[in-house]
DNA sequence: CGACAAGTTGATGTTACTCAAAAGTGGTGG
DNA sequence: CCACCACTTTTGAGTAACATCAACTTGTCG
């Protein structure tokens, strides 16, 4: 649809799903194929409007997007983050019908996602794990609206997103690029931006978290860790 | 497992998938069944460990349960609510590992959930879209802890719970079981418990919702629904 | 250079939390 | 039937976390 720059690192994105399940090589090549249909979509676009019917499955192979909820009074909550490799769009019932809206929170870059083959392996449980793995970060979001403090939420953030984005570029866990206002992360973690930007100097003054020009650098991921892991901790019980 | 009473409700909540999909007699069939091979679990127990391998999927059939997060300083966070008519453990990848724990908050009693027979269609069409309507209540769950009050966040809930409720038992939505505790509503609406007790005589003042005995009674449904929809009504947009 | 978005700061206000204790509720056994 | 227990609900007073409002600064890009 639009111009584009090449990017040598587009093709990590789809391979991302070969992480997930083992393709053979006929579902490698659809995934390498299907990069010739990209299509950018520009920041602030809408990716899927809420209640429409879905097209067609797509995977983020550049940029970051999100899932909204508009209040009609103008309050917005980010519901999940969107970033490269992630699935967009998939649905496993025979009627689709998006229950969120989904931004591009930069230009994003959308492949369509090709169709599996055989049920139960291969692209298939690829999909079905990305779907697992986006209902795990879901309830991690609700643990964190709900029982995390703002310096909290902000530090769990950082550590899902070094997280997510490493699995894809195999990068370091501790320094990633970040392309987000700390508007859109207020929206993200359920604060205001005033807040947000007074816990982020927080963590800069103790040396914990340098966010500068779009790179977050974990200065001390052991410490963080700790403090988020010693008292939130993700443990099931009764 | 245990010693059981008759209860004729019971057949209404497996029959909830017969809402979600046409059945075919055969899958039916199954459906009764499998009544057969229910389970019962006393309150406060689990019923999921997380981090298991899920044994098998299951139906609820009576009582309330949930998906609970617990943070090791003690904090709990309940990530969703399972009423009956419910599917729990179903999943959909090949290696099912549970993302959270799942916690019986009354008695309740589970039957196991019958092997789907035809893929994109009947049964496998009702779980899967059971699934989506499991997700599209996380995402309401995100956008009431994100960015709603306390007052709103309590309405919410109520509006969801009849919402559910009454899709499975043909009831009233303005007058249903409750069995939850104000302590628990807190780890549900990650307030606390005194709060939620101080917002639940707001609305008793107010006559728009009456909580007693392990009853709701919303007195005003359409002011309560003006409420909740005319600041928080769930829009998409950028 | 000028304009616009993003980040920063300070003062003030409000929501919801904390702590602690009292009062109500239901179930159990004597 | 009552006394007792554990649990839940209710109440009050004080406090902390976060929001709000409004201005100011910095950075970016044409």
């Amino acid at each position: 649809m639009a111009e584009r720059k090449p990017d040598p690192s587009e093709g990590r994105a789809a391979a991302r799903l070969g992480l997930l399940a083992s393709l053979d090589t006929g579902e490698l090549r659809a995934l390498d194929e299907t990069l010739e249909f990209r299509q950018q979509i520009a920041a602030h676009h809408m990716i899927l409007e809420e209640g429409c019917r879905v097209s067609s499955p797509s995977i983020i192979v550049s940029g970051w997007a999100c899932r909204t909820r508009i209040f009609l009074d103008g309050r917005r909550q980010i519901l999940s983050l969107l970033v490269p490799g992630d699935l967009i769009g998939v649905c496993r019932q025979s009627d689709p019908i998006a229950a969120t809206g989904a931004v591009a929170l930069t230009d994003v870059i959308l492949c369509p996602a090709p169709k599996p083959e055989h049920p139960g392996r291969g692209l298939s449980e690829a999909y079905a794990r990305s779907g697992a793995l986006e209902e795990f970060y879901l309830f991690r979001q609700i643990a964190r609206l709900g029982r995390m403090s703002a310096y909290e939420r902000i530090a769990d953030l950082f550590l899902e997103i070094g997280e997510r984005l490493s699995a894809v570029t195999h990068g370091p866990r501790d320094h990633f690029p970040f392309p987000l206002t700390q508007e859109t992360m207020a929206d993200l973690l359920g604060l205001t931006s005033v807040h947000v930007n007074r816990m982020l100097q927080l963590f800069r003054r103790q040396e914990l978290i340098e966010v500068r020009s779009g790179t977050v650098h974990i200065r001390d991921l052991g410490a963080l860790v700790n403090l988020v892991e010693h008292r939130c901790a993700i443990v099931s019980g009764a």
